[in-house]
DNA sequence: CGGAATCCGGATTGATACTG
DNA sequence: CAGTATCAATCCGGATTCCG
């Protein structure tokens, strides 16, 4: 695990593994999306509280993406008021070590982005 | 660095680490961009032709954006023809650990990925 | 020649209102 | 509560043009 990037030789024609990574949290929702289900089930209106500037067409639309990417679970009780949770899957789980670095580096950074 | 991140609580109120990288890396493009320059200085054109799907519009667009967050060293030498080189600064080479999981996590879930 | 700037159509996103 | 619908704003991609 703590091979070092600088020995990685780029293959020609052949899609770079980290592009195949962007693909699937494209964007700066998803990830964040994802950071607030790291531990466990929420609801949409937990996210949407947690994440106040997304809009709720957008959480919306990228918890679906992520659902059909098979990154989080969708659980619909048939209840009025209704209730939705969603939680990562394992497949979801296993980009925690990258959420891990995009916290610790947004922690130690932190105090040079304030503007 | 191998504290779990299950165990950080989310503060009320104020904004997450997580936002806070993504605010500096956000968007596809970036992260592929610093991933190729992450050994060595590169020059436009280099980089261009490692990624074959980005216009020249966007790369110049993102080389300067990366350049005003002081990612990235940005070195013009007065010839003709005009060279341009490009490389991490070091506050970039910080970044490093997130492209390293970015890659390795692409890399174990490339095959999965496949259509 | 390498790289940046411009213009334009299409795709994404945002704000707001509304519904099962 | 958990979403859609609609429309405006913004961003992105492609082609072209410009400049040193």
């Amino acid at each position: 695990m703590n091979k070092d990037i600088d020995l990685i030789i780029d293959k020609e024609n052949e899609k770079c593994p980290v592009e195949t990574a962007l693909d699937v949290i494209d964007g700066k929702w998803k990830i964040l999306i994802l950071w607030y289900l790291r531990r466990d089930t929420k609801r949409f209106n937990e996210l949407q509280k947690q994440m106040p500037k997304i809009t709720q067409k957008m959480l919306s639309q990228k918890l679906k993406e992520l659902e059909l990417d098979g990154i989080i679970n969708r659980v619909v009780y048939p209840e009025v008021p209704p209730k939705v949770e969603y939680s990562l899957s394992d497949y979801g789980k296993s980009l925690k070590p990258i959420l891990k670095q995009l916290y610790f580096w947004g922690e130690k950074h932190k105090k040079n982005k304030e503007i």
